[in-house]
DNA sequence: GCAAATATACGAAATGATTCGTAGTTTCCA
DNA sequence: TGGAAACTACGAATCATTTCGTATATTTGC
């Protein structure tokens, strides 16, 4: 299950059970609703397609199931990192990060944690 | 037709005339055939589709059709790039720079690069 | 005890991407 | 001039994703 790349909806379900977990289908139904109109078969059918996968865990409590994702998220950031890096930009780090660095605005903090990470970076080279 | 996200196969397309236009299919059917397989009435077909999008423009010469691209790279990677944030990284492209740091080899020179670009945006702010 | 609420399971449709076979057209040259 | 080569057009199959309706079971409160 390394390496697996969500789709889009699935990475919502994710990224919700990321924060918080083990939740129900109905919890992650209310937390998406938040956003966007789904409705809960809708969810279930993704969520049960999942378990099928085998990327999500789930366990019987009562009537409902809990799940829990089976994917980690540093990994799979990394995955669909990757991914997007050897389609889009050839796999150049470099010239991806000079891109976001064009087009975004980012405050003074956040340049400032940048550069010390770049910093360290050069530090160990 | 500004920030038309291409698919994964029309990116590979557009990334060649991109580089050199206008193709024929051919041209761009054998360059495709470097990396993988695919039939040339595949990369036809793809073309066709695209042209009816309106991401291609085509023009006869003889019996074959010239293309070129008629969404830019810089827009196209900029539309892309937005969606994969919003998607991965929940908009922040600070977190999504730290994470490419993190993740993946990057030359001193690379960094250096980096580190300008930067300072000239602090410097900007 | 029954209706409403809360669940799951399942099938099926809609959509979009991808792939390829086949048929047809044009060109060209031996 | 006729057949091979180089093209295009088109339809159809396949596959994955997404969405939702319907049937069914379980629980709970009035």
């Amino acid at each position: 299950m390394k390496n697996y790349r969500p789709t889009a909806s699935e990475l919502e379900i994710l990224q919700i059970l990321w924060k918080n977990n083990p939740l129900t289908v109905k919890e992650i139904n209310d937390e998406l609703n938040i956003q966007k109109d789904t409705g809960y078969t809708t969810t279930l059918k993704l969520m049960q397609i999942m378990h099928t996968k085998g990327i999500l865990l789930r366990e019987r409590e009562g009537k409902k199931h809990l799940y829990y994702p089976l994917i980690q998220e540093e990994e799979t950031h990394k995955a669909l990192l990757d991914q997007f890096l050897d389609n889009t930009f050839k796999g150049s780090a470099q010239k991806l990060i000079m891109k976001i660095l064009g087009n975004y605005e980012t405050s003074e903090e956040e340049l400032i944690e940048i550069r010390k990470l770049i910093d360290k970076k050069k530090n160990n080279s």
